[in-house]
DNA sequence: ACAGCCCGAACTGCATGCAATTCGGGCGAT
DNA sequence: ATCGCCCGAATTGCATGCAGTTCGGGCTGT
């Protein structure tokens, strides 16, 4: 009732494609898999014990929920998304999730309000794991929240721009403090089962929002690491003096 | 400048996967294939001249895009979105499109507003051709809108829910009376450039409502069209008497 | 040393082939 | 007639093979 199974209808063709993009999901957003880090499809298919054929299919879905790159001819890559596009995404996220609590306000379930006090139990236990698994939770509470909107469409879009944020996280983030305050989680569910409309939305609004703006240190000089970018400005005047060297180290 | 040629990083694979997604979103916004039309692997790979590879692949990324429906071992077909999802989907489309508007307003450039007064005028060209073209283009214009935030996420989130709306127009509304209304497109130009982002916010989101709701004619307990569910309600009583047959014109 | 070239290894793009499953029509039983 | 079963055709699920492209390291010339 509360937490469904997710595999319904959400394509994910059949089984072992699916397989390997909750996989390589999960190793994404716990970081295992740091953006830019290439994917191999005989790699993949080798450790998953599939064809080719299949590891292709998976990062062709990877692709279109924007946490790998796929460049023709080229082995595919975890996305490395830009700042800009970080700021994007939250400010998307924010919307989205705007739309859920406003949703849901007032009208959880006994055994989803429980679900989802076990669920920030859960993460207040995770607090000495590793960061690894105290962001997977966080974000995890969020989908669960999606999840019981009942809103098939509303849990993809969620999930999708959340899985982006975490990856985001990952780039332009510090060692991430306990990132997404477990109270605030707390502060949420409370006001969905008050079913104070406004004020939920405003705390998943300010929630989010500290989020993005305490993990996405401004566009940073040079955390860009993007070195076209970075050299952009020095393009000019290269003519009249020497660059610096960059022989080797400078790639990848 | 103003309108990318968007097969940048919007994952796409690599061209023909790409160029049978285009034909098929186009086919289906179109209604030239309406919801539950099948869609074999075959078929399309002959059609298109690829092998059902890379059939298949286009079919897994329309899946990820909620357009096609893939069920193990069955011929994919386009989605049939409920009445509910429709719903949900319009919902979602609302806010993201007032975030589009949101950072527009005021900020449109010259050629930006040409373009898109060009685009309007094409459409009112058109209310001459057939519905398909008209709708099409009308979807187009929001999509346009999007991609002048310059922001790749929410060009691909408003594209996705955008179409999905359209297939959703094709089940559940009446003829469609010229369904987007142009001047309503009109008048959000007029007002993003004039700046007034709560007057645009408020434009467009009237705008997709009433579209939403003119065309979504309530629950509609006939236009259902789940067999199962419309007779859910009569399944208690079919013990006592018998009920109409349904050989074999029920099915499809 | 150093840059540039070159060639083998690695990898992707795609088609094809085979096994497993579903679909659909005909045939027999009721 | 109608229902149910059964079997061939259609279709999917997946692996493999081959061709074309990119990658990376060593070699050569300067």
């Amino acid at each position: 009732m509360a937490g469904r199974a997710d595999t319904s209808k959400t394509a994910e063709s059949s089984d072992k494609v699916s397989v390997i993009c909750r996989a390589l999901r999960r190793a994404i957003i716990e970081q295992a898999l740091e953006p830019g880090a290439k994917l191999p499809e005989d790699s993949l298919g080798e450790r998953f014990g599939v064809s080719r054929t299949i590891a292709r299919h998976a990062l062709g879905q990877l692709a279109a929920e924007g946490l790998v790159e796929l460049r023709r001819n080229r082995i595919a890559v975890v996305a490395t998304p830009s700042w800009q596009e970080a700021r994007d995404a939250f400010d998307i996220r924010i919307e989205l999730e705007r739309l859920v609590v406003r949703q849901l306000a007032g009208k959880l379930t006994k055994p989803q309000i429980a679900e989802l006090t076990a669920h920030v139990d859960a993460e207040d236990r995770a607090r000495d794991g590793t960061d690894a698994v105290s962001i997977r939770l966080a974000t995890e509470f969020h989908i669960l929240l999606a999840h019981m909107t009942n809103s098939p469409i509303l849990v993809r879009y969620v999930s999708e721009v959340a899985y982006r944020c975490c990856l985001t996280l990952s780039l332009y983030s510090r060692p991430h403090s306990s990132e997404c305050a477990i109270n605030e989680h707390r502060a949420i569910i409370a006001a969905l089962v008050k079913g104070d409309v406004d004020k939920v939305m405003g705390l998943m609004h300010s929630h989010l929002d500290s989020v993005a703006t305490r993990a996405l240190v401004a566009p940073s000089p040079q955390r860009g690491r993007d070195l076209l970018d970075i050299l952009a400005p020095y393009a000019d005047e290269a003519s009249g003096d020497r660059v610096v060297k960059l022989p080797k180290a400078a790639r990848r």
